[in-house]
DNA sequence: GCCCGTCTCCCCCGTGCGGTGGAGGCGGAT
DNA sequence: ATCCGCCTCCACCGCACGGGGGAGACGGGC
């Protein structure tokens, strides 16, 4: 007997995209495109009457992203497909939320064909989980980034910098001066200079600022 | 002229380990171990000294620990090798930290040696990023559980949530109400009941909370 | 039927906060 | 000797915010 077929189904709002992506895979042996969809909903409906083995999933889609698409498709089926997030990786942070919806893995739109083929078949079969470029920009974006994740964080002097530490802990400005020594008035300097140099409008905005810069980070 | 083979440094405090990993990948043709290190901070001059294709790096190990290792690596080598970051995974959350640090790959141990073997392969040859059912399983400790990231997230009615993730983005009550499309008086009944559930004093550590509850993320 | 949770909105009040515009001291750089 | 950056602190002001009360409407559950 032959091998059962890697059944796939494609979800991506232009048409060009998934009719290479069928060229590309139908081309192979052992790989079969069972359906395509055009909308993240349309998405969920087709991948539940096909129940397909992978899901080729793009990322930005009408009506309903790929991200919330794929939450609905493996929250809702009993033995949901792997989800391969497709994404073109532009400025995309959609990586770490594909990753909690739970997608299976990730391609990048400019990937080799070869590449393409490779990683629908290893995640077909084994638990394996393949990944692109697109999170090595991701990553390097973080770490080589590293020595100037946040602009403005070589304008704060030392003063300002542990001042807003202080804020991100939720400490108020009278807490803030108790801990670290000075005077109320002195901490209101200090948090108006890191809000100026932050360009924060309130303690709020700075705190946020300094986690999204990773001057601060969660944990 | 032969393939020139894929050089591999591996990191892992446990030699059992080492050795299993170094009779797997010797086996293969077109793989070569080329050094082991025991700790983090001996990954790291390993690395520089050999100047691998791949490193494995176990996450928990003596005095520095993979993630910090992997930081160090690829922020100062100019041409610094794939890291593909090796867990048992028990409860760890290392995956996104990881990431962040710019690690290329996951690998669970208790991984066949053909997936291990095929990993190692794909990092080496093109920038796709390999994947185990570790990262499945986080994710499905985070989406299935999506119920319970933050203890308290379950408590938080449709509202509330929204409500909070405006807070996040810095906005102000008025802002969020003509955002929402309601009553300012609306959201200042939100917020108070976010403030009562997160057990936060103020706005400012309502939005610490969420970022220290997963609730939302940092880019 | 009733209750309870949710969403919607109102009043009053105190205050922490942020904006403005200062002042004095201290050290390094020029 | 002068200037500049940083740290320290002050007074005044307006306001968004948070606390403490409530109230009406809708829906589902008992």
């Amino acid at each position: 007997m032959t091998v059962r077929p890697v059944r796939i189904v494609l979800a991506d709002d232009e048409r060009m995209v998934r009719t290479a992506l069928r060229v590309i895979l139908d081309a192979e042996p052992g790989l079969e495109v069972v359906g395509e969809a055009a909308t993240g909903a349309e998405a969920v409906s087709v991948v539940r009457s096909f129940l397909p083995d992978v899901v080729l999933m793009d990322v930005r889609m009408p009506e309903i992203d790929g991200i919330r698409a794929t939450e609905q498709i493996l929250s809702t089926l009993a033995e949901p497909p792997r989800i391969v997030v497709v994404t073109t990786f532009e400025n995309d942070s959609y990586v770490y939320d594909a990753l909690r919806a739970g997608a299976a893995g990730f391609l990048l739109k400019r990937a080799a064909a070869e590449d393409l083929v490779q990683a629908v078949r290893l995640v077909a079969r084994s638990d394996s989980l393949l990944f692109p470029a697109a999170v090595r920009e991701l990553a390097a974006l973080h770490s080589t980034q590293k020595p100037a994740p946040p602009p403005w964080a070589a304008k704060l002097t030392g003063r300002e910098a542990e001042v807003l530490r202080q804020m991100a802990r939720g400490l108020t400005n009278a807490e803030i001066a108790a801990r670290i020594g000075v005077g109320p008035a002195t901490v209101k300097s200090h948090v108006a200079a890191v809000l100026a140099k932050t360009g924060a409008r309130d303690r709020t905005q700075a705190v946020i600022a300094a986690y999204e810069s990773g001057f601060i980070r969660p944990k």
